[in-house]
DNA sequence: TTGCTGTTGCGAAGGGGTTGCAGGAAGGAG
DNA sequence: CTCCTTCCTGCAACCCCTTCGCAACAGCAA
């Protein structure tokens, strides 16, 4: 309750440490390491930026832990992965949206690779003609839309 | 001519080669092979896919051939790729397409794999949204879409 | 504190794709 | 038809990303 709303970062690395120590998980310093480096993360960084990130402050930390525990945190459902045109990105679930099985759906800069974040509903209307015309359930959340930012269709 | 209408594989294959001719490419049994089997596929293969068939009919042909010429015909237009969740599925372009710059849109079934084409305007109202609340300018084609088809939603 | 067992670090292996090189063939010149 | 240049192919080695096997370590419960 300290750190609520003054430190988000640590209030978020609680409350998954807590989730993981109910799944009967442990707690070490590499997975305190993973998930701080992911609440700190402004968007949606790959293993590689994430291992980078852990690196710098905590030194030695070997890049398969660094798959593992997010294998750990997925199973969980705590961190959430989204497939670009080129690589995976990972991201901290929101509690909210996990809660009810919910996701956002992500479209990617195919120039500068910055990952954004749409509102949910977005791909509603394309779900529900998908449905109707080819049977095809859509997932929005699981594969980014690809194409241009707005800073990166101005300059170009 | 005298393939028209009744093969239209061959067909295929000779405006393929006379596209690569035009363009100072040399016409190779390699790069026929592809061809040949680009047309003759059914959906949207895997370079995997395409190497297999290539070399129940070609064997001795080697994968990096194959890369090379789909690099080849993808500089030339002949060829397009969509970026699945895991891999790439290269197809033929129309030739209609291929000339106004249109591409479909394409959806894979994340349990069997399969590609499914879609409709080129399905996501127009999407685009025009992100363009509008976003500034971002969707490319529809480049990455397709994710979730479950008929068949595997009404099994699973 | 002790002991069980999940985790970590490390090296090696696996899978997918790319690159450098030497030999060989396409196709234009003569 | 033959020669010659240049491009293309096959091969093998390599690179990148991810996973695996194993021995040592460290949570955490008793």
């Amino acid at each position: 309750m300290s750190t609520r709303g003054q430190d988000p970062v640590a209030a978020t690395v609680e409350r998954v440490v807590a989730h993981l120590r109910e799944h009967g998980h442990r707690i070490t310093m590499p997975r305190r390491a993973v998930v701080d480096t992911l609440a700190r993360a402004e968007g949606h960084p790959t293993v590689e930026q994430i291992a980078a990130d852990v690196a710098e402050r905590w030194p030695g930390m070997h890049l398969t832990t660094v798959y593992r525990t997010l294998e750990t945190l997925a199973e969980l459902g705590v961190v959430t992965h989204v497939h670009l045109a080129a690589g995976t990105a990972y991201h901290l679930a929101d509690p909210a949206e996990s809660a009810d099985g919910a996701h956002h759906v992500h479209a990617q800069c195919r120039s500068c690779r910055r990952v954004i974040d749409l509102p949910d509903g977005i791909l509603d209307g394309v779900r529900r003609e998908l449905a109707a015309s080819e049977g095809f359930a859509l997932e929005p959340h699981h594969v980014a839309l690809s194409g241009l930012c707005r800073d990166c269709a101005d300059e170009g």
